[in-house]
RNA sequence: GCGACGAUAGCUCAGUCGGUUAGAGCGCCUGAUUGUGGUUCAGGAGGUCGCGGGUUCGAUUCCCGUUCGUCGCCCCA
């Protein structure tokens, strides 16, 4: 026989145990739970699409940052998908019309891209994505909003610690075109290079500015409203408030500024206005981004963007669809994660996994009255489990259910031949002795926190 | 695709200025007069020092390559 090989995961993807799969399903649950209460329908899409999805758009620079490939001796081009929404606008494009308007729909899915892994970003991740299409009133954003900050409240964060900064790109194309001057042709790379702001330095940013024909005069007042971002709350009185002198003349009774103040209005109405500033700084890197657009960041600037979305207007009607606005978003599990571990709003990882109801001991061992026992328990709807060990020590058995953090634990013993079975309470330490026959709803007292009769 | 740094037990790490049997804590297994746990005590198992090559009498230690990881660049969904 060959040496055995060895098998490593693939760079950037990751193996979940257990304890690492729990915390996952507690994010995922909660995702889940939010988008469900907020009436969202839960939709999938194929892992992998045709790669002219992805690059009809964007051009083949993207190629490089997918996993693509082709079928052996096949011509067809295939990528892992790499984000949702192309999936999601064909969906909508083709059998979009057998729904009622607007379509709320969100997934929990792997994502991949083939780009080298660094903090917060692996090559394969878990994204929920949720959004709105067919609504073009600012309705749409605010229900995506809203569950975007009900979900990061569940999580364990408040508004002090992570911000949802929202943005509009016509407004910034305003402040572009008329206060900096910029050529309707210089207007993409412009938006490119406002994207990368705060990432380079100030001194080479202006230079780059300059050479795109941004004039300082936008400039300055883009470190008036991209520097600090101010409450979203602003928007809720005049333009000045929200956009300083210079803008806020100019935008005043813009469509886009109208459009902001009433998602501002409707997020306070809401209760969730006060988890979000505005930020003109957020452009969003994405070709496809019509409107509003949106990130949560951690407050302090660690870690990278938490999640983004925006406006999608044309996009369903790019993929031969109707024309229908849209609004959405995606949140991967990796920054959240990091950002739940800075902030030490994870308990152990253990902590997480599911604790029996009941841990079922024989200390006849191996005697097949266990497994009638434990399927009794598991019909009645129970989550039971047995020790796996041969050992008819109780006090090794009792350590097994301690360590699997069962509830309670089921003994077996010579009271099984009054068809009795002993019944602990693990917590609390109590015991009684129940016939078999009682079993699940002497169980079912103790786990609904009734203290066991003394 | 590029750069920096790292890899020693299941986990977190120490260590070897190149030299006999490589250590600790935690975890795991066994036991402490055979029906009561998450504490304690005593034992025990577990490492080709990431992998491959080179230098050397001798490499876990030095050099090169490679894989994986961490962080950054590019790019950003």
């Amino acid at each position: 026989m060959s040496a055995p090989k060895r098998f490593q995961p693939p760079t950037g993807t990751r193996d979940f145990f257990p304890a690492d799969m729990a915390v996952r399903r507690h994010v995922e649950q909660i995702w889940r739970q939010v988008a469900l209460r907020h009436g969202f329908d839960e939709i999938d899409g194929p892992t992998f699409e045709h790669l002219e999805l992805y690059t009809v758009k964007s051009g083949d620079e993207i190629v490089s940052e997918l996993f693509s490939f082709r079928r052996a001796g096949g011509e067809k081009d295939y990528a892992l998908r790499p984000e949702f929404t192309p999936t999601l606008a064909r969906m909508v494009a083709a059998h979009g019309s057998d729904y009622p308007k607007p379509i709320r729909w969100y997934s929990i899915a792997p994502m991949f891209r083939a780009e080298r892994p660094q903090r917060g970003r692996l090559r394969e991740h878990i994204q929920w994505n949720c959004d709105v299409l067919g609504d073009p009133s600012p309705r749409a954003e605010v229900d995506v909003l809203a569950a975007a900050a009900h979900t990061l409240a569940l999580l364990g964060l408040d508004p002090a610690e992570v911000r949802i900064r929202i943005s509009h790109r016509d407004l910034v194309t305003l402040l572009l075109t008329r206060l900096g001057g910029v050529a309707e042709a210089a207007l993409t790379p412009a938006l490119a290079w406002l994207d990368r702001r705060l990432k380079v330095e100030p001194a080479a940013f202006r230079a780059r500015a300059g050479e795109l024909g941004i004039a300082t005069e936008a400039l300055a007042c883009l470190d008036e409203l991209a520097g600090a971002p101010r409450p979203a709350r602003a928007l809720l009185g005049p333009a000045i408030d929200a956009l300083g002198t210079r803008f806020g003349a100019i935008a005043d009774g813009h469509p886009a500024l109208r459009h902001l103040r009433e998602i501002a209005t409707r997020l306070e109405a809401a209760g969730v206005l006060d988890w979000c500033d505005l930020d003109l700084g957020v452009v969003r890197g994405l070709a496809y981004y019509t409107g509003t657009v949106f990130e949560i960041h951690e407050a302090s600037g660690a870690e990278r963007a938490i999640a983004g979305g925006g406006r999608y207007d044309r996009l369903v009607e790019l993929f031969g669809g109707p024309p229908t606005p849209a609004f959405g978003f995606a949140m991967g599990d990796v920054v959240i994660r990091l950002v739940l571990e800075d902030r030490g709003r994870l308990g152990p990882r253990e902590s997480y996994l599911p604790r029996p109801d009941a841990f079922v001991i024989d200390l006849a061992a191996g005697a097949p009255r266990q497994d009638a026992v434990l399927m009794q328990l598991r019909r009645a709807g129970l989550h039971a489990r047995a020790s796996g060990r041969s050992s008819t020590n109780l006090g090794k058995l009792l350590g097994d259910a301690a360590k699997a953090r069962a509830r309670t634990a089921v003994i077996i013993g010579s009271e099984f031949e009054r068809g009795e079975v002993a019944v602990k309470d693990l917590d609390r330490g109590a015991q009684q002795v129940i016939p078999l026959a009682a079993l699940d709803g002497a169980l079912r007292s103790i786990l609904h926190g009734g203290a066991a009769p003394h």
